[in-house]
DNA sequence: CAGTGTGAACCTTTTCACAGCA
DNA sequence: TGCTGTGAAAAGGTTCACACTG
């Protein structure tokens, strides 16, 4: 199978493969089986071999694949071939760090504007980029054809912001601000939540704390008798 | 149906429910519908009466959840009675960043110590906490008694630190070095990647810039003959 | 009668296991 | 011989639709 329609999942592991190979062909790899790949992306080789039929059939039985293949054929199925105009909105630390960070250049993308609605940080630069305030945005994101925005804001103003993006011709949205979004039809929001993800990993402590029987925990169970303590739970990657 | 084993899809919205909760809560409002709670998280109502009948039936027919009440049981399921302490390793932009969020405070966590690799940063405070160097990890980690580690490091430096959070008594890792780390069964970690996120938004741009027909894209296809074009990718959310 | 709780249907994703190929 | 590519099975997650109840 080749041919469109990559499922959700394996587009989402595209990047972790992408990585893993760069950094194989920068140490002068030139081939890799699934098994190695799987290795070195944290995923089990049977979604490796999975994921890269989607893009077509780029392995050779008994070998491997090529790694440079791979990192073309990659690339260019998640439009990493051109460089990706990215407009941060909210400039605290975070829209501060963000602006800073290596990884996006290093990646396929270019901050192509800061943008922030504190008058006292109007001109202020970060990583040589003057910070502008919102109603710039439209400029901005016009000048430099920015399809891509990032709400790095308080969650108060994130809705208005993403409201603005989107007037601004923006069409995907990466929200870190703690809060729900609503967009058109259309426009594709993708939401990172840094205490929400600290959150499920203490579901899970939590879940091992009061398993383990040692622990304070199981305090109260109210509603329902007791019933059976199950299995402890699988561990996240 | 009570008792235990949440799914792990339910187990990543809890804390989602809980945020768009603990706001109703503060404005007032004492009683939710599926309906509401759904759209104030950003899922569906149907996902949201599913998610909750997992805690148990703490709704009631032909009313609605109360606010108060579901609060208490999400923050009980999650293990957040009681306040986290979090180890941050690796404090540049995003250690820094981390560092000052104030999301983590207010969302049960406590930042029990600041690590850096850099010897010219140690010493320095940040939000008031000094950082200190790696081989002082265990001491910190366990005076604070933290279970949970944060990865900020440059990605060369992750699985070195992985260990040493490891061997310093952590249990649970968040991520966000550009690398797969191995720890040993028992210890839980999530990844978040920064330009992952931002690569998956550029596959859905890039498809989507293939399907309207005006623009480049399309320029070879190779391998396989033509075959049919398909659907625009379903927006994310 | 509004809105929960939940079987059942449906869809997606993962895993298995092995035929087929270089 | 070694490793890909892929059907088929299994698991997991979502959505439907409606009986039931406060």
């Amino acid at each position: 199978m080749s041919e469109r329609a990559i499922p959700e999942a394996t587009v989402g592991r595209l990047p972790l493969y992408l990585r893993a190979l760069v950094e194989m062909a920068e140490a002068g790899t030139t081939t890799v089986s699934s098994e190695h790949l799987a290795e070195a992306a944290g995923v089990n080789s049977a979604k490796v071999r999975k994921d890269l039929s989607h893009l077509g059939s780029y392995g050779t039985r008994g070998v491997g694949y090529d790694v440079a293949y791979l990192i073309h054929h990659i690339r260019r199925e998640l439009g990493l071939t051109q460089h990706w105009p990215v407009v941060i909105v909210g400039v605290g630390n975070l829209g501060r760090a963000l602006a800073n960070y290596r990884g996006f250049p290093e990646r396929g993308f270019r901050i192509a504007g800061l943008i922030d609605a504190d008058p006292a940080k109007i001109g202020q630069r970060v990583n040589a980029i003057a910070i502008r305030p919102l109603d710039e945005l439209p400029a901005v994101a016009r000048a430099h054809e920015a399809l891509i925005g990032v709400i790095s804001t308080p969650a108060a103003a994130a809705q208005q912001v993403a409201e603005a993006m989107v007037a601004a011709g923006i069409r995907s949205i990466l929200n870190f601000a703690p809060v729900a979004i609503a967009v058109p039809d259309g426009v594709r929001v993708r939401k990172v939540d840094l205490a929400v993800e600290l959150q499920i990993l203490t579901y899970y402590e939590q879940r091992d704390a009061a398993l383990a029987g040692l622990g304070t925990v199981e305090v109260e169970r109210s509603t329902r008798p007791a019933g059976r303590r199950v299995r402890a739970a699988t561990s996240r990657s």
